[in-house]
DNA sequence: TCGCAAAAATGAACATCGTTCAAGCAAAAT
DNA sequence: ATTTTGCTTGAACGATGTTCATTTTTGCGA
């Protein structure tokens, strides 16, 4: 029974999930730029060569280390729990929701950070195409925002609250960015909480306001 | 006449411009990737260790090179003018120059995409410290925020204003790196526009309302 | 159980990088 | 003219990602 040239054997298999995770346990204690081909052989258990078997080159090892937490980061999103009062209107509901979901990326940033900045640090050489799992985990993510976009801006048109739903995603992965960003002079944790929050709901006000 | 250590004469002085000028060409043509020494040395015409003379490092070229770059950002930004109708309230004006100063921003990252990308792409090595300068010439960036910020909230303390500022450009920033990434699926320029806009108003606006 | 072809694993070797530094060279001083 | 000083140079070094001839293991028919 010849066995399918992309199929991956158990052996194999092993093999990848090691060198995943010893990439991951790298970049978690000492960055992206730490990922090494023969420490990684070694963390592994493998021989330098062996990378090479099962991944075409170290690019494509940090995608799979970049899948991984692009799945717990989604996992950790979708845990959020809101309770909203009963009296509260649906726009109301919708604007804690959304503050809610950025704080949620927030913490998911400052607690998993070396592995959150690998996710947007790696940059594929020069014409390499995305995998389009990658953008469709994207696009996940945005549609979670927009889901709850419907009660906030009920007027608008679905083509431009897709594209405002990854404007705000944008901006809040802009203010997790620099927050977290020690050159830029560090800010205290619970004032980069707080500033998420004032500026999440800010811009939920403004749009409701706009789209009245 | 002793020359000061940190001195630097005529001669080192053109050398230093020629690699800072052939740097900044290949960053803008081929990316931060492909400032290599050797090239470098080649276009600059000098020798290869000739680079080591006037730069402790390669980091340190590339430091060279962003201070360019943000040298021209200030003065891009400095150079907007907008006509704010006579009747406009005072909370009108600095909205309406607060979406400028924004898309003046968008405008020039997408001018000069690679430069300014160059600008946050790179790191330093673990460790090093950021030159005051480049501190100094952020803080230079957010205040040019934090002036228009007075008008929209006048109850809002000066310390939590100048956060307030910080987190509005990072915002800003977020939007413009993630609409200019090729790889989230490109959105037309004048879109992205479009966005800025509407969400630096919205942010405008629901910080009136919060601050009343 | 043995032999042997096919597959898989290995790590020495290669190309390319940033960086260093002994050697050469030019200018200044004597 | 000779010595001294300081600058310039590019060969050499260590580290890196990747390849591939060689070795080792595996699978299986005799």
């Amino acid at each position: 029974m010849p066995k399918s040239a992309v199929a991956t054997g158990a052996r194999r298999g092993e093999l990848k999930e090691r060198l995943t995770d010893a990439a991951s346990r790298l970049i978690e204690a000492k960055g992206l730029a730490s990922v090494k081909a023969r420490p990684l052989a070694e963390k592994a258990g493998c021989a330098l060569g062996a990378i090479y078997t099962v991944f075409p080159d170290l690019d494509a090892l940090i995608l799979a280390v970049s899948a991984r937490t692009l799945a717990r980061l989604e996992a950790h999103l979708d845990a959020i729990a809101v309770e909203v009062a009963a009296e509260a209107t649906p726009r109301e509901a919708a604007r804690q929701r959304l503050v809610a979901l950025a704080l949620a990326y927030l913490d998911f940033a400052f607690a998993h950070r070396a592995s959150w900045r690998a996710l947007f640090e790696h940059r594929l050489p020069e014409g390499r195409p995305v995998p389009e799992w990658m953008v469709a985990e994207q696009a996940r993510l945005f549609g979670k925002v927009e889901v709850l976009l419907g009660p906030l801006v009920p007027h608008m048109g679905v083509a431009q609250r897709a594209m405002l739903a990854r404007s705000l995603f944008s901006a809040v992965h802009g203010l997790v960015l620099l927050g977290l960003e020690e050159k830029l002079g560090v800010m205290p944790f619970a004032m980069l909480r707080e500033e998420v929050e004032r500026l999440v709901s800010a811009m939920a006000r403004g749009l409701e306001e706009m789209d009245r």
